[in-house]
DNA sequence: CAAAACATACCAACTGGTCGGTATGTTTTT
DNA sequence: AAAAACATACCGACCAGTTGGTATGTTTTG
């Protein structure tokens, strides 16, 4: 609500992302942000209960805003198209060109991170992660099920399958991103996925727009 | 070469493996191994010259263990078939069989923890992480030359793209699978990874072994 | 002025790392 | 073969700096 008081919240957590993101979350301190943003222990104290309650606020914002991209993207397609295949494959497109533009050479995601160094971090964040993680696969499975209820697939696969692997395609592609310091691996990945869609709804070739 | 000495060093490290997995390389400390395998600062500073030290033997350890692991499968795959297509979907299959019986309930890989951790680690093991991987995909590269120099894909794809995605989808395939805490996530991930395979080379379904 | 937003000073616990010491070999010399 | 010289493997006290966190201010804002 206030304005000064947000403004700074928000910078602590901007900050806390990207030196989370390099250093992962035990290996930022407090401190670590307070000189980055030029603020002091009083501030993050007033803002944060404490390191666990930043790690909470922060998965969660950067939940938030997952979900907004997400929606986006999910709006633009539905408005692009009826066909639910054909909206999967305009999402993955938006997403590439979004991951391949990426202000950050090494984006990454924070998901990961957090997996990555489970025992840091309370039974809750941990579970918030997994719903979340969950909730963006389930998305994927209602996507699909309207894929697989108009078209055959060449394979026997559930869209839950399907889901999975959007997800874990992207993810596992951050890592090899980062890695190798590149910019586009991701965005490779989902275009083989989309590759992969192509063959197995052959039939989808043949209705028109 | 000596008993005593060497087998404390793979208990540092070993030790270490399990916690750097679970807490992240700056959210262990070295009195964390320590505390773990009851040996003290003595031992830990005769084996290893400091944090980083243990931080490159450990990595490297790791790449050791997973090239041995991979060359039994591409043997086992090898002595199975000589098509190798065929070859790679044994050995896809074996890597199945391996990782969904893991003794660990969420393996994970070593690579991804220092990539999202990547600040914490001087340059030359962050190449070595790079490298590995690299390597890891130049062999793939190699078998899917092979299967593409006997079969025509269904679609326009390079050996390149195909051997990053294998990478790629069981890197992502360890993410899920540790945030869920699941057993079997990479697994079905390699499975859908072959249906896509099965896709791209319908023509070798003809051939008879 | 009162609450919110920040700064400063400080603390106890922990951090990676050093160092003197010791017990147990192994090698060399006599 | 016995003593001397050296090497390996490990212990545990200690150090300076950093950690997350607190207590008590001072400034800013509505």
């Amino acid at each position: 609500m206030s304005t000064k008081g947000e403004s700074t919240r928000e910078r602590l957590l901007d900050t806390a992302k990207t030196l989370v993101m390099d250093k992962g979350f035990a290996g930022t301190s407090i401190d670590d942000i307070l000189k980055e943003t030029g603020l002091t222990k009083g501030a993050f104290f007033h803002h944060f209960k404490g390191k666990a309650d930043l790690a909470r606020e922060l998965v969660k914002k950067y939940a938030l805003n997952d979900l907004r991209m997400f929606q986006d993207f999910d709006k633009d397609s539905r408005e692009h198209t009826d066909d639910p295949l054909e909206q999967v494959m305009y999402f993955l497109k938006t997403f590439e060109t979004y991951i391949s533009n990426s202000e950050d050479p090494a984006p990454g995601c924070m998901y990961a991170v957090y997996t990555y160094e489970s025992r840091q971090f309370d039974t809750d964040v941990l579970d918030f992660v997994s719903d979340t993680l969950r909730s963006w696969t389930s998305i994927y499975v209602r996507k699909f099920q309207e894929v697989m209820d108009r078209y055959e697939p060449a394979l026997d696969v559930t869209p839950r399958q399907l889901a999975e692997m959007i997800v874990s395609v992207i993810e596992g592609g951050l890592v090899l991103q980062r890695a190798h310091g590149d910019t586009d691996t991701t965005r490779r990945q989902s275009e083989q996925f989309r590759n992969y869609l192509t063959l197995l709804f052959p039939t989808a070739n043949k209705t028109a727009a």
